[in-house]
DNA sequence: ATCACTTCTGGGAGCGCTCCCACTCTACTC
DNA sequence: GAGTAGAGTGGGAGCGCTCCCAGAAGTGAT
């Protein structure tokens, strides 16, 4: 009882003293490891020792400290969200706060908290696994790793559960979440040769991105399973950017004039082939039909709207938690756990 | 050394057995005091003695653990970014990524963390203040509290130091960051004056959201710098939605078809807006000039491209940590801390 | 040589929890 | 009635750090 004003609570930062278990306890004239109980929902508490806690934590107003719970139990309840922050900027946006919002609806539920960590330097890559490590995450969740990134693997190897949004290669050893590209893509390229268009050119991305190669792949499927021939001369390769998508455009237009549709791997691509096909005079939908993919808030503002392929990025936020939190209660290594969602087309004027 | 096996590493969550600060003592030679001395950046430690225990660190890869240093600091290194939900879908998105780019940049200067809270329901709203204040955090980062919302008091009260993004009225108590709407929308408008416009219409937000008030301000003091009078038939209510854009666009047209001029307190508005005005055979920007406000990736995808008023929205984002790491250090209460950042206006084809 | 400083330093105490051991009670069983 | 389970409980120990208090060592003036 002596010496108790070493810092005084003001001094450690204002919030002045918040209760703790000890005062629970007390006041509930119980013992610290029955408050303790209680608050972690075990059952081997008594009906009135129940009660007696729950009263005394709300007069008192308790709310459990943490970084105390934290130390003690060596875990953390707290995912970290981490996403590289070029990504932020490159994909149409919505992209990125719809997986936010997926990602911290889902999280609601437990009472984990979101820790943001954009990497804006591969000096701050490096560093990410030490420090993730250093125990206040009990798991990470993954945006747009890009092949080659041996983030995903650090992590494993320190035995820290992770998921992936999206994979970096048709086989993936690290839990993931993706959509459907490659269905989604042929629904696109299928719902073009339904409107009968003959000539149907792709905008593609770079070929080290999976997600393109699967789009590209849809696209084929689609092809083949129409019973047409594949012109390899209709495709071509864009950077997802709109400056991108008109590169690919004039290029189509250069080498097969006659083509009477498009599909890009991107909104945005799509919207830059828009612009390059009016200044080339054709009218879409009338001569060339375009449809993009993602969904994206770009797609309601260009003239004509774009039919686009929607992706369920919310809840692929949502998924990715949910494979995560598997991940963390199975203490095996919990692999090869994923999922897939679908995506959907959404018809709109420009094809 | 007996008893030592109680919990082992990995039942406690795998990443094994993480150096401790003792242990690099024990390594370096000195006593835990000095290993925290110079973890910390004291200089009362000898150069010899740092030397020694930076040699260690390196050689363990110690990272601190935050959980014990929270404990025992009594402070979080962390900060809070809290977000209504709605506003995620609202703000034509790229604001909430600029946002939470900035805040990150500038977050990683220090080393504290970025906890994202969503905000989805008022009973959510209500139990925040409480689980901010449970120690994890030592300052909050309100995006768009809403005129009314008793949360920043709450945390005032609380004595946890907040940050505002944008006013919540004229006179704002709490600290905050905001760009020049103001400023932003006079500039907006002289532009149109510039170039001839005679009857310049306005498509302003609810009148109970500060920034709408703003913007029609700026308009208004344009107008009456250069000596004209403002007409009440030029001013529609909008509510940020293209949908509100549409309809006010309608409005003003029916009531004064002669107008050459519209300057909307949105990118989105403004959108619809041309939507409204293309379907009415007004040509833009040779018959109706149009301004929109906020310069969201939507503004360089209509047709016309939109002119518009650019926010510095990372640099809100930064400006907001800043602010709030003040009201940290400065124990005392902080008050009456804030920024207003230029605007500037982005002359696209539409206006 | 003595005293007063000033720098450095080790390590005890304690942050608020969780874990678990030991213990008390109350039931049942044989 | 003794013996054996449980169910329920209190509280010690310890998580890894920071804070601070003594004290050691070095420096200069007297």
């Amino acid at each position: 009882m002596a010496v108790r004003d070493r810092r005084t609570p003001v001094a450690r930062g204002g919030r002045g003293g918040r209760p703790t278990l000890e005062q629970v306890a007390a006041r509930a004239g119980v013992g610290r490891g029955t408050v303790s109980r209680v608050i972690n929902g075990s059952d081997q508490v008594s009906e009135q020792a129940r009660a007696a806690v729950e009263r005394a934590v709300a007069e008192l107003g308790y709310v459990p400290n943490r970084a105390a719970r934290a130390l003690a139990a060596g875990s953390a309840d707290a995912v970290a969200l981490v996403i590289p922050e070029p990504e932020t900027r490159l994909f149409s946006e919505p992209y990125f706060s719809d997986i936010v919002r997926g990602v911290s609806a889902e999280l609601a539920e437990t009472d984990k908290q979101l820790l943001l960590t954009l990497i804006r330097s591969p000096r701050e890559r490096e560093r990410l696994a030490a420090y993730l490590s250093a125990d206040r995450v009990d798991g990470v969740l993954l945006v747009s790793v890009h092949e080659g990134d041996p983030l995903p693997e650090m992590l494993a190897a320190m035995g820290l559960p992770a998921v992936l949004n999206g994979r970096r290669a048709a086989s993936e050893a690290v839990p993931y979440v993706d959509s459907d590209n490659t269905g989604g893509a042929q629904a696109a390229v299928e719902h073009l040769i339904g409107r009968e268009r003959g000539a149907i050119a792709t905008i593609t991305g770079p070929s080290d991105m999976y997600v393109a190669s699967c789009r590209l792949a849809g696209y084929r499927q689609a092809l083949k399973a129409a019973g047409r021939e594949e012109d390899p001369g209709l495709v071509a390769v864009g950077d997802f950017t709109e400056e991108g998508g008109r590169r690919a455009m004039e290029e189509l237009l250069e080498r097969r004039p006659a083509l009477d549709a498009v599909f890009a791997a991107s909104d945005v691509m799509a919207a830059g082939a828009l612009q390059v096909l009016r200044a080339a005079g054709r009218a879409v939908p009338d001569e060339v039909a375009v449809v993009g993919f993602e969904d994206s808030p770009v797609a309601r503002h260009t003239d004509p709207a774009l039919t686009s392929v929607r992706q369920p990025t919310e809840e692929m936020g949502r998924a990715m938690v949910r494979v995560l939190l598997e991940g963390i209660d199975a203490s095996d290594g919990a692999e090869g756990r994923h999922v897939v969602l679908p995506t959907e087309l959404v018809v709109r004027a420009s094809g």
